[in-house]
DNA sequence: ATATAACGTTTACGGCCGTAAACAATAAGA
DNA sequence: TCTTATTGTTTACGGCCGTAAACGTTATAT
């Protein structure tokens, strides 16, 4: 298993983003979706995914005058690498603190509670 | 309420983090604390105080040769401030998705799994 | 064959960040 | 009063990040 996600920053994300949700995507609809969303210039969007090209975080296969973008990282692990770096350099790795200080800041609703009492539940049991 | 606390960064957090376990603190202090933890220069240390001073993340006010440090910015505040950036920025606000995800990916002991289940029955009934 | 469109690559630039040297001010001690 | 230690301020510099212009390459349409 890849354990180095590499860094992939936060504007840099929204390129990732769209290729989570739809795999593979042609240059212009990346570029296209961008500028609607982000008000990007088509050369700002190029650095980014020249960016996470060199960085591993996506490759492409040519197809004729198209060009195929694919992720290779995936969302989990990229959220995964977020989670940890922030757990470690906001609570020094305690994530009960982490819980207790969103459960303390944040509103839940009635059922958001119930699912997480569940998922405790179930954690408690077999739970990886 | 000051909702804008500064943003800090990690190696300010540490100058942060001493004024947050004891108040006020003289520069020399902080410098040697620092230099034994981190291996940073004086010079280095001094940066940081005055970029914290003119962020507003701290103060400091002259007793003879001494200056005494003080934060402005709670730890409370810093870590509201860090939570709602990551909470937005990978989660896009979903704080249940947030946790579900933590579940999934870290260990919790039992006893703190057992905590994490008394803080939401109590936010169940009156928890703000 | 040649122009053009679609795309990748190189270069740039200001801002923030980690790191630090150099400079300035001033209070305490000699 | 003069030096020195203590502390603050200014300047610097390379790296990353957001933003983008300019340049190069190649496949299709004419």
């Amino acid at each position: 298993m890849l354990t180095n996600s590499p860094h992939i920053t936060e504007a840099e994300s929204e390129v990732m983003k769209l290729l989570w949700q739809k795999e593979p995507l042609t240059a212009i609809e990346i570029i296209s979706k961008l500028k609607d969303q982000m008000d990007w210039s088509d050369q700002t969007v190029k650095t980014f995914l020249n960016r996470l090209h060199k960085k591993n975080a996506i490759r492409f296969e040519k197809s004729g005058r198209n060009y195929l973008y694919y992720p290779l990282v995936s969302y989990d692990e990229y959220v995964k690498a977020a989670n940890r770096s922030f757990l470690d350099r906001i609570y020094n790795g305690a994530v009960g603190m982490l819980f207790a200080k969103f459960l303390e800041e944040e509103k839940l609703s009635e059922s958001e509670i119930d699912q997480l009492q569940q998922l405790l539940e179930k954690k408690k049991r077999g739970g990886s």
